[in-house]
DNA sequence: GTCTATAGCAGGATAGAC
DNA sequence: GTCTATCCTGCTATAGAC
């Protein structure tokens, strides 16, 4: 047994937060054992007790140290894409959010690992959630609806801006947290091409939803 | 103690099943105990092993004898719906959708609970999802597609339609599986009230996006 | 800061009485 | 079909050597 390991500028507490977020995300929470992390990042067992306490808080640094960083590269992104155009119309902000999501800043590997991360807090809260919701969540949202309220005609509601805010955040998650589900039943790959049709589409619905610019009599049946 | 527990009509089998159902999808497989399951069944802890196998067997199980009847019970729902109203346009298919999944057949838990487990399998699937894939998912994929290709004008790409179907999904999927989210942003409780509103906000984003009917000049910034 | 060793417990699964 | 008792594995967490 080698006593010292060989691991060049990259400490033992990182490796842990490394490994333990990309197993964490694969797995979920119970399903991942602290033998399991510390074997993957090829320190002792006992080196989770001694950097972090415990299991709970391990995830919860995971979440502080990994997840929100990228979360803010993703809104900085957003932003950017923003302030490149001025006058920006409803199409822009959703085109931008998209793209930052969807193309944005991230490797591919690493946006899997953080739509599951996400996903499995949206789907059963921990103690990580209000953490997230407060430093991320809401922050982007509340954006979000200031950027889109100036950009649109007035006719629309405070509610109706909020659902349809959801509905594109829905989406977004969506096509990336179900890419098992959506390969399935159309048998797209997530490569470059698909990612940019996805943005496409997701703009492009987010205007017009099924019935597009040429917009037909839809409702003539409804009486 | 009691030997022989009073439980009328109501086999051990069948109380395993609709107490393992809960919990699975309350914490996720892994967070689960068998123990914990049969203490909640009011059954001894070989009883799982004994009607099932094993976990993974009860959980495979769970998805056969009470989420796919639950699915099948909403799918009918829907085509009831549509059955109601002969020449079908796009909004109607949307609504009957909406309405299938949103107010529908279930009870508001029996709705938590389908959301929760399918959630699951979607994020990370796992021996359950061939099941219900074959059995539900797609067959209720094809049958939309069918019923939106015959209802849309032929301007439409297949490509299209299969991404907008997943856009839809997603909404509904996420106004189920992100209650908590949503609350925390916008303050809605899911009541009978909100239901509604879901269910038109769903209709309405889906035909016009956030253009609405009255169509503004919305590309007019882009070059 | 990293290791070994182990305490202490909870998990899934099985054998066999009734 | 339901129970008790038990096996054995794997888990988290800690104590203490180096």
């Amino acid at each position: 047994m080698v006593k010292s390991k060989n691991h060049p500028n990259n400490r033992t507490r990182e490796r842990i937060l490394d490994k333990a977020e990309a197993l964490f995300a694969c797995k979920g929470y119970h399903a991942v054992s602290i033998r399991e992390i510390t074997k993957s990042a090829e320190c002792n067992v006992s080196a989770v007790n001694y950097y972090f306490g415990n299991k709970q808080n391990l995830y919860c640094e995971v979440f502080q140290h990994r997840w929100l960083p990228r979360a803010k590269r993703i809104h900085n992104c957003f932003r950017q894409l923003l302030a490149d155009k001025p006058n920006c119309k409803p199409n822009d902000i959703v085109r931008a959010l998209a793209q930052a999501f969807l193309q944005g800043p991230l490797t591919d590997a690493e946006r899997v690992r953080h739509h599951q991360l996400i996903s499995g807090e949206i789907a059963q809260p921990s103690q990580a959630f209000n953490l997230i919701a407060k430093q991320a969540l809401h922050p982007l949202f509340n954006s979000i609806r200031g950027d889109l309220n100036a950009a649109m005609s007035e006719i629309f509601g405070d509610d109706q801006l909020t659902l349809s805010i959801f509905s594109i955040f829905a989406m977004i998650l969506h096509f990336n947290f179900a890419r098992h589900l959506i390969t399935s039943l159309s048998g797209h790959q997530y490569d470059t091409d698909f990612k940019n049709r996805l943005v496409d589409h997701i703009v492009e619905f987010s205007m017009f939803g099924l019935i597009g610019k040429n917009g037909e009599d839809w409702n003539a049946s409804t009486t």
